[in-house]
DNA sequence: TGACACCGCTAAACCGCATTAGTAGAACTT
DNA sequence: AAGTTCTACTAATGCGGTTTAGCGGTGTCA
């Protein structure tokens, strides 16, 4: 139960005022170089660390930002996303002190709140801000309050992403390099089960497809949309087969449901890749622990987190709003994909 | 670009002092009804919210409570475990306005390191302690530190959790209950792919398999240790498989390794659950999924969150050290578990 | 040699809130 | 009518930092 040492400890042991001290440990001008280093000396010897609620009160920073995801609570925890994710933010902003206020939200009117709420209590210096969706309100909310945000994701198209930063991948490009590799092994009918509609990259996705299978000529090419869950994953597939002129190829917008897709296709007895091939957006360990081993589309989800903490960090600095493309997602084959069927 | 209002703005719109306005806003005595309701509807109106910084300062709390995850950055995202617990703590948390920091570490002593950083900053006025294990050395450093702490899980077996609360569900029971299921199928060789082996519930599963086993008479029951890692689950998997007397049912400490060891299964052709049986410690949508599904032992992750979130806030209130054990996990038997071949 | 700039430091104000001490006025005693 | 107790409020202080203003002492230069 030790006391905690404050700088007017520092300043009676080192002979000096507290001004003084404040100026040794933040590196200002206005002291010699020896008062520093006794200064220095001392502060470490007591262990002292800034008080960051005083800190935070005179004017400076909370020294935090804040992530706020606004997803059901049943859909979580089944995605990697996002605990890689945090652990690339957390490695850039850990390096400079930088502490992170993390919540899960029902929906996207309670993250707004939120916001709000730590803005007006100074809790934050800035936010991430994940899932960007068509008509987003948080870009507007978060440039009228003045409080820096970087957006994770490439804003719906057409919107402009208000005064925020953006980091994104192109998930345009990367629609187009998974028909690619479809087409180039014969496919010609291929649906899409997308995730969340609302969301920027589901719509993004969604019309890469389109635009994309007409280049190449595959007409029976589609999307549906599901709410990430391995259970609407599952269902989607089942009508997906039952329908009329059932795809030789399906593409799933994350790890979960390709696998349940999979689960599908062993329970009916359709061969993996002879009968349908299935590619995976998003890599994960589960896409290598089911037989066979699913095709995917690999990016590197820390390293995304780790450019959006360091953009965050910048703007801090007062940098200037950028926009920051991160490096194109990369199909990685295996198991799943094979040659159109016949 | 709004400035922030404070109790000073509320007390001149309000024509009272700013300590009328603190009093008003607390509930504390000192004030008429009339003034009272005055200041409430300027609050309201001004979009007022208390400045978290200038009340952590003024001796109060921070408002706020910390989680660190320690544990390798390549083994986080495959386990749906963390993501679970934390959306019931926020649950909790956010109802009571308290926010929470979370952040990830590469190991034990970076944790301590951060603990001993956050009391010194005052940034948290608790903690929550995950992973507990043989040696810990968090409890003695917590206490010491007088921050406030709940331990999720049990602690090693002899080892009194210092002064801190502990929130857990009896392993032990729990591995009873695996080994009588698979004892009624009939099995008799049984090997245990468990986790990390510093862990104190690994240790704990490990000792009750061993009593247990004994007790059951299953001679060959025996424990291995892993990473949590999908890539050691299915390595284990094949060693225990091309070893003398290879059992007719294994046990896997999480979802991730138990789905990697049917894959492994799946690609010697060994048939599940005719001539193996598998059971995974902790359910998710992974053992949904795969094909077969798995037989899982199955345990209320956001419930144990909530408790854990709850205690932690009790003792932020002046209440006791408890020890608080949560609902025993159930076995959930799917597919994957069958009588013993032959 | 006086005017001026510069260095190294201290004193004091301030951030937004909580809290303690104090105070004016009304009500109640006796 | 003077003393006492309440009520409803204000003034002042402190939390732990940062920051601005100020102040002696020394060096520089005209």
């Amino acid at each position: 139960m030790t006391r905690r040492p404050t700088i007017k400890d520092i300043a009676r042991r080192a002979g000096v005022s507290e001004s003084a001290v404040s100026f040794a440990l933040n590196g200002r001008p206005g002291v010699s170089q020896g008062t520093r280093d006794r200064v220095h000396r001392v502060a470490e010897q007591l262990g002292w660390q800034p008080n960051s609620a005083a800190r935070a009160l005179s004017g400076e920073r909370a020294g935090c930002v804040g992530l706020v995801l606004a997803r059901p609570a049943h859909t979580l925890g089944v995605e990697s996303f996002f605990l890689q994710l945090v652990s690339g933010v957390q490695e850039v902003l850990a390096s400079r002190k930088v502490a992170l206020l993390f919540q899960v939200v029902e929906d996207i009117d309670a993250e707004c709140a939120l916001h709000r709420r730590w803005w007006a209590e100074k809790r934050v210096d800035g936010v991430l801000v994940v899932d960007p969706r068509a008509h987003d309100p948080r870009p507007a909310l978060l440039s009228s309050l003045g409080l820096p945000a970087v957006v994770i994701g490439a804003p719906a198209a057409g919107e402009e992403a208000a005064a925020l930063s953006t980091v994104w991948a192109d998930d345009s490009a990367a629609m187009a390099s998974v028909l690619a590799h479809l087409h180039g092994l014969g496919h010609r009918r291929v649906v899409h089960v997308a995730g969340l509609p609302g969301l920027a990259h589901t719509e993004r996705r969604i019309s890469s497809l389109r635009t994309e299978a007409a280049r190449l000529g595959l007409d029976g090419a589609r999307s549906v949309t599901t709410d990430y869950s391995d259970a609407e994953g599952a269902e989607a597939t089942r009508r997906i087969l039952d329908g009329p002129e059932p795809p030789t190829a399906i593409i799933y917008d994350n790890d979960v449901m390709a696998v349940a897709g999979a689960s599908v296709a062993a329970e009916r007895g359709i061969a993996v890749p002879a009968e349908l091939s299935i590619v995976a957006w998003d890599d994960s360990a589960l896409c290598r622990v089911t037989h066979p081993r699913l095709t995917a589309l690999v990016r590197d989800t820390s390293g995304f987190g780790r450019l959006a903490a360091q953009e965050l960090l910048d703007r801090l600095d007062g940098a200037p709003v950028r926009d920051i493309q991160a490096e194109l997602p990369h199909l990685e084959p295996r198991e799943s994909t094979g040659r159109r069927p016949g």
